[in-house]
DNA sequence: CGAGCAGTTGAAAGAGCTCAAAACTAGTGG
DNA sequence: CCACTAGTTTTGAGCTCTTTCAACTGCTCG
């Protein structure tokens, strides 16, 4: 069930038995939420935090003018909202974006962990900063790069993110069941602007969106199109 | 020395005089930077965390085209890299705006402290968590708000921020020793257009940024005009 | 078959960029 | 005390990217 979350642990830390116990111990339940539900609310108390097992999520920003803007997108095996734990309250929503299933952990149970596995507390506060690290590329992206840009990035990102999680294809190419319009509220374009995008890249040949697929024709041409050095991720097995 | 660090821990949660004297325990050595010198440099191995205690720092990433975009700003109590004792590496520098004074702390310190001071560790951690906040509301001024607004609400976060660990006027101004260039390296945008939105905002009355000083007419009239909520500060004292 | 949503297209307007040069400021050295 | 330099701020004009608005297509689903 958590199998996903452990695929992402372990491609950047080592967990011991004790540990991984301790994590499967900690899950209370599980829940499935449709299109645009609200997983976590934003500004109220929150005593849980929640892994994504299937599907497609988001944090997000509602706007003054009925927009939003989305600072993350989340895919199986990520604690969505692992930081709740030491902020106690959300700034911004994790909504969903697809049908997705997720399985709760109570902050009480974090909060054991913290007093008896410092280890395993290291790591998951890794997590949260990868969350961050994360936060600040998109930041590069929505202020220095161009649309097409922004969109290879996003592309070579959840490529590699999914990649660890196994959940790539043969062929390269993987399941983003988004809209456009959801693309367009991560990198702070129009709908319209980022259909025109999309297409660009289409005719590029580096790669398409279509259906809620990504296609990569060659992922080597499409982070050196864009820059992609997937540093920020922190794809290497380290003791934190 | 470590005075307005502690404010800025006191501002969100209680720490009692074992943890106090851990924290001053921590400290190895002090150091001092001039003005676009690398503090903490990216993808480099880092041992020490680094906490500013006078000047202005930010968090720059290096772009193909030699600009770079600055994905936050530290001002005195911060601790810039606490991230580093999770990440073990940086994706992006920590460099010094003004003439900067800071203090290190010894990963070594900051592990010790995870071992055995379970709340400390939830303090820091929520420390990281704020940074990640604030990261996320960078996100919605680059993405979606209009230079004006991206500019006031720059001042509106910094004001609050300065104003915790006591280094705003009676006046409600205060000191930001930068350039117009570097803030528009903050907010993604050219110095040229940066300049333009200086005096737009010069001209409205409501704040205005000279001779690296920020005044703010009247800060309810600044917030309204930007929307600017501080919920993503978490300016509360809560058990963490 | 109509409703509704996602995707697409066109044309005009606007925000921000680029390039280039001038004005201002502060520090330096004679 | 003044000229000199370097960095910062300011100004102008043309151009590009992105937005806005509005309409139209295609698809899915009740």
């Amino acid at each position: 069930m958590i199998e996903r979350h452990l695929m992402k642990l372990r491609a950047r830390d080592e967990i011991d038995a004790e540990e991984v116990a301790a994590i499967r111990a900690a899950v209370s339940e599980q829940r499935r939420y449709g299109p645009d539900q609200t997983i976590v609310p934003a500004h109220r108390p929150v005593y849980n935090c929640t892994i994504l097992l299937t599907g497609l999520a988001a944090r997000a920003r509602d706007l003054r003018d009925g927009g939003r803007q989305l600072t993350e997108l989340h895919v199986p095996g990520d604690f969505m909202d692992l930081h709740s734990f030491t902020l106690k309250r959300l700034d911004q929503a994790v909504v969903a974006i697809s049908e997705c299933v997720v399985a709760l952990v109570p902050h009480a149970r974090v909060k054991e962990m913290t007093e008896t596995l410092p280890h395993l507390t290291r790591i998951y506060w890794f997590a949260t900063n990868l969350d961050a690290a994360i936060h600040r590329e998109w930041a590069v992206s929505l202020g220095s790069r161009s649309a097409l840009e922004a969109l290879q990035h996003l592309f070579c990102e959840l490529h590699l993110r999914l990649e660890i999680v196994g959940l790539v294809d043969g062929d390269g190419g993987f399941a983003l069941p988004a809209t456009q319009t959801d693309l367009a509220q991560c990198l702070g374009m129009t709908p319209v602007h980022m259909n025109r995008t999309v297409q660009h890249l289409r005719a590029s040949g580096l790669a398409d969106f279509q259906g809620g697929r990504v296609r990569i024709a060659d992922i080597n041409r499409l982070r050196a199109a864009c820059g992609f050095d997937p540093g920020y991720l922190y794809l290497e097995r380290q003791l934190r």
